[in-house]
Order: C-alpha cells, then sequence, then structure tokens
DNA sequence: GTCGGGCGAATTC
DNA sequence: TTCAGACTTATTCGG
DNA sequence: CCGAATAAGTCTGAAGAATTCGCCCGAC
C-alpha cells in the first residue's frame, strides 16, 4: 500500500466535517487495503500501518529527527517534487520512522537527519506535509480531524463487525493497529484472540461527574459510595511472582514502587488484576499533597530510598480477573464482593452501601460520608453503581465522582490571545489574588495565582474580546496584553497547591471561570490571606 | 572532557 | 485534569 | 406507525500546574 493513498484519505478526512463521512473514508480505504492483501499486492502489516498512520491521535514518540533545525528554511516547500514521487509504500515510510526512533539519542543529528532527507527527497508536496505533521515538530503534529474512535469505527465498518467487539479488543489489549490488522486478515473470529490476559494492560475505566452525591446517586441507582483518594491510578497484574504496576496510560511503574509490589506479592492469591489508587498518606493517615504522590510516580532513581523516604499506600477498589476468572463483565456489587475475599480492609477504599436511592436517610448518610472523606483531606467520593460492569476505557455512568468546588473573585491581571478555535478572541486571563497589605509587592498590589481559560462560553469569549482592551495597559508582546487590575471575575477550582512559579508560592488547582464581575471592583476581590486558609497541608 | 543550566517532552492530576 | 460546543444515538411525543 | 423533537451520550479541542528526565550547549 502507497504511502500517498493514505495522505490522501487522510487530506479527504480533514476536508470533512461529518463524522460519518469520515468513518466511511477511512473504512474505504482498508477495505481497499485488505482486498490488496487477499490479493498478494499488499502486505498484511499495511493494515496495522495504514490504521496507525491514519489515527491522528498518534504521536510518534521521539523520532530522532531534528526537523527544528531543518525546518526553519522551509526546506518543505524548497525541495523539488521528483518525477519519481508518489510510489513510496507505507512500509518504507515505517521503516524510516522506526530507524530514526532507535537512533533518538544515539547519534549525530546530522545522520539522522540525512537518513530523514533521503526518504523525503522521494515525496510528493501533499506527503511531505503529511509526514513532516506527523513527525510532530512541525505546527503541533498532525491535525486531521480523525482521532482513534473515528478510526476504530471504521475499523470495525470494514470488518463487519459490532463497533462494541472492535472496542472491547482494543481496551482489552490496547492496540488499534493490531486488531484492525487480525479483523481484516483473518476475519471477526480473530477478535476472540484479543481477550483479556492478565500481565496485558486495559484500559482503565473512568467516572463521570456530578455535583452532589444526591444528584449521582440518581444516576446509579443503588451504590457504593466511595472515597476518592487524591493519588495515582494504578492497575497491578499479579501471575505468581510476577508483578506490574500499570498507570492510568498503562506505563509501567513497577520498579518505581516496590512497597506496592510487595503488598500484591503477599496477597493469597494466584493471579489477579487489581484497580486501584496509590498514595502518599502522613502517618495520622491524613493524605500528602498529591505533588508528593506524583513525584513518586515519576522518578525513576533510587526507587528504593524514595520509598522509605515517602511510601505509598496502595488502596484497591477493583477486581478485574481473579484466579482464573474473567470478573469485568458481572456487576460491581460482585466484583467489590469478590475483592474484598482477596484483599485486606485496610488496603481497600472505605465505602459505604446506599441500597435504596429513594430513601432520603440513606442519601443524607452517603452526603455525611463524602463530607467526612475530604474533612480527612480526600478528594471527595466515587458513587459506583451496584450493577456496572467494568467498562474498559470508557467514560460510564456506572461511576460518578463528586469532589467540592470553591469560588473566588479574583482579577484578571493579563489575557492571552486564543489559538485554532478560539483565534481572534481574548481567551487564557492571568488571574490575581489581592494582596492589601503589600507582603508581596506594592501595597494595595495583586498577586498572581495561575491561567485558565476553561469555564469560557463563546457569548463570554466575546465578551471579554470587547472589554478587556479596554483596561490594556503599555505595550504588547503581541501575545499577552497586560491589564490594570480593574475586571473582576468569579473562579472556581479544586484546590490550593503549592507553587515554585507563582510570587505568592500558591497556585489554583483546575481552575475555570465561572462568570465575569463586571458589577465589582478588584478592591472587592478576595486576598492572599483568604487563598492561603485555603490551603491544605 | 565534565558539570550544570536551560528548555522541551511526557506524564500525573 | 476541566469545560463548552458540535455532533451522534436513543427515546419520547404528536399526528 | 413514522417522522420530528428532545434527551442523553460521545468526541474534539481549547489549555492549567507540577514533576522528572533527556538533550543541547556553554563554561571551566
Amino acid at each position: 500500500m502507497l504511502l500517498a493513498d493514505v495522505v490522501r484519505t487522510s487530506n479527504q478526512v480533514s476536508g470533512t466535517s461529518s463524522r460519518l463521512s469520515k468513518v466511511s473514508l477511512i473504512a474505504d480505504l482498508l477495505s481497499q487495503c485488505a482486498l490488496q492483501v487477499a490479493a498478494g499486492t499488499a502486505s498484511a502489516d499495511d493494515i496495522g500501518l495504514a490504521t496507525r498512520y491514519l489515527s491522528g491521535s498518534l504521536r510518534q514518540r521521539r523520532t530522532g529527527i531534528e526537523l527544528a533545525s531543518l525546518s526553519g528554511k522551509s526546506w518543505l516547500s524548497e525541495l523539488p517534487t521528483p518525477p519519481e514521487a508518489g510510489v513510496v509504500t507505507l512500509s518504507e515510510l515505517d521503516t524510516v520512522m522506526q530507524h530514526a526512533s532507535e537512533l533518538a539519542g544515539a547519534g549525530s543529528s546530522r545522520v539522522r537527519a540525512d537518513l530523514f532527507l533521503s526518504l523525503v527527497r522521494r515525496l510528493t508536496a501533499q506527503e511531505r506535509e503529511f509526514v513532516g505533521q506527523l513527525v510532530g515538530r512541525l505546527r503541533g503534529g498532525l491535525r486531521q480531524g480523525a482521532l482513534e474512535s473515528v478510526v476504530m469505527t471504521a475499523v470495525a465498518d470494514a470488518g463487519g463487525v459490532a463497533l462494541v467487539d472492535v472496542r472491547r479488543a482494543v481496551a482489552a489489549q490496547g492496540d488499534l493497529p493490531g486488531v484492525a490488522q487480525a479483523l481484516l486478515v483473518d476475519g471477526a473470529g480473530a477478535l476472540n484472540l484479543f481477550r483479556l490476559m492478565v500481565g496485558r494492560g486495559v484500559s482503565p475505566m473512568l467516572a463521570s461527574s456530578a455535583k452532589s452525591v444526591a444528584e449521582a446517586l440518581a444516576k446509579t441507582g443503588p451504590a457504593g459510595v466511595e472515597w476518592k483518594l487524591d493519588g495515582i491510578r494504578a492497575q497491578i497484574h499479579k501471575h505468581g511472582n510476577d508483578i506490574h504496576v500499570l498507570t492510568r496510560s498503562l506505563d509501567d511503574i513497577t520498579d518505581r514502587v516496590p512497597e506496592v509490589v510487595e503488598l500484591i506479592s503477599s496477597l493469597p492469591v494466584a493471579s489477579a488484576i487489581f484497580d486501584g489508587e496509590l498514595i502518599a498518606l502522613h502517618s495520622d493517615g491524613r493524605p500528602k499533597p498529591f505533588q508528593e504522590t506524583g513525584s513518586r510516580a515519576a522518578s525513576r532513581v533510587d526507587p528504593k530510598v524514595a520509598s522509605a523516604r515517602t511510601p505509598l499506600t496502595a488502596y484497591l477498589f477493583d477486581v478485574l480477573h481473579l484466579d482464573g476468572t474473567d470478573l469485568i463483565d458481572e456487576p460491581g456489587s460482585v466484583r467489590r464482593d469478590v475483592l474484598e475475599t482477596a484483599v485486606p480492609p485496610a488496603h481497600l477504599t472505605p465505602r459505604l452501601r446506599v441500597e435504596d436511592v429513594a430513601d432520603p436517610a440513606q442519601v443524607d448518610a452517603a452526603t455525611a460520608f463524602a463530607a467526612d472523606a475530604v474533612a480527612r483531606g480526600h478528594e471527595g467520593v466515587v458513587v459506583k453503581a451496584d450493577d456496572a460492569s467494568y467498562d474498559m476505557g470508557r467514560r460510564g455512568a456506572g461511576w460518578v465522582k463528586v469532589k467540592p468546588v470553591h469560588t473566588l473573585d479574583l482579577v484578571i491581571l493579563a489575557v492571552e490571545r486564543g489559538n485554532g478555535r478560539r483565534s481572534g478572541w481574548l481567551s487564557n486571563l492571568h488571574l490575581g489574588a489581592r494582596d492589601p497589605t503589600g507582603r508581596f509587592g506594592l501595597e494595595g498590589g495583586f498577586v498572581m495565582l495561575g491561567k485558565t481559560f476553561k469555564g469560557l462560553t463563546d457569548e463570554m469569549l466575546r465578551w471579554q474580546s470587547a472589554e478587556l482592551p479596554r483596561h490594556a495597559v503599555g505595550p504588547t508582546d503581541g501575545y499577552v496584553l497586560a491589564l490594570r487590575p480593574e475586571v473582576v471575575v468569579e473562579i472556581a477550582f479544586d484546590g490550593v497547591q503549592t507553587s515554585p512559579r507563582y510570587p505568592g508560592g500558591l497556585a489554583l488547582r483546575f481552575a475555570r471561570v465561572v462568570r465575569h464581575r463586571p458589577d465589582k471592583t478588584a478592591i472587592e476581590a478576595d486576598t492572599i490571606e483568604l487563598v492561603e486558609a485555603l490551603h491544605q497541608y
């Protein structure tokens, strides 16, 4: 299969806004590819490669090709298009990409660039643009409007099977190109081979969100209400003594968390897949700031030293497989029962059962349970429906998270111009709290606490794009527009964290705009002292 | 030739 | 991680 | 019973803070 065919389809996909059309374009290409494979004019690998290179979410990892040094001279358009252009095959492209990946960090950039250029010289202008974006150093990656779910739908169509079957296969083994290839070469039966396997990462189930416990329970029906811990999601596989700890994106961090491995190896089970959360706790059981937990998960050096200094506690909340039995299709209540037979209570997330959501007393109890979790320093709760199966990789209605929200009135210190859909509008706001005593600068000044662009409707974007320039001060650098501290916004956020970047030593977590407050003046904005009071240790 | 700073990428939330 | 908006799919309603 | 209106669910693309690590480059 030629690269040109993939590029053409990619461009057609970019040119259409209808999801349905995108799907059929991609499905057509894949079907065509399958026919070529059957006829022997293409290799089976081409199906996987086509799927991979069509998926807009694909990010070429560390290609080691220094496009930055080449792109300054608009090299893409300057290269002549050779007469034999348009005949490069997908596997040729993939070979060069892989080669470049392997060389990343091991050879001079000159050699790597030459390798890449020798391929690029044989491409048409369109192919060059595609490949340039693919490598990702030019203008923020490949934007073709066909993310994985679109490609997945196309794969299902081309293979003549239901989308859920493809999704299930991909979720079980996390590899859409591999599934596509098996389906289109070997037929629908091949999907059965992509099953849950201990040791192979599974896309974790995600939670939707609700404003209150009552609202969450209304969605779930009878449920378990569990503490939501502010740690790192962990999927833990045990096969005898072979233990693997995976993150949310299925990155293997086993070597970084020896204490977790030790805990799991002590459990009296032969094989299992658990889902849970890892978190650093103070000796009194209160959680440490997320930064400490996060740094444990990110740090690769001296795991022994790190685990001694900041041990992580594992709290398990689900089990997908236990001793030969797959449990993903079992209802949540059954999985929880199984989990409790395998894991001691100290390593289970605290939980309250709600049998009858129509009973106000039970709803009140659940609300109080959530308030208690927050009082103990945790994030909130996740309400899990008794009858919810483990929907791999999906953000289903079966799990609903509830977190308390704080709000502050802050002052807009500056605003940034928007990009993409928001180009032409003023979007990202720099937020400051009032500093009446001048501890962080001049008296009556303001302390920056972070930025946000979230929560703005188109109407709000219009309003602030018209209003904010009236408060502009001094020259701009073209991107950030500095403002006199006059406009107040109401900001919602999840919490306050320590910051090495901002002058007050504090930053807001997940700040979003609730509404503009033209009725308020800057002197009525909240103070840095109030923010400090919200900072929990 | 080695050390450290700067910066970007990738990852968590 | 959050959020809004565009879109798709499922359900209900009216003639 | 069918099509239209409505509700619910999904996907995309805006970008946040903090962290660690790898790579490049300049100073010594």
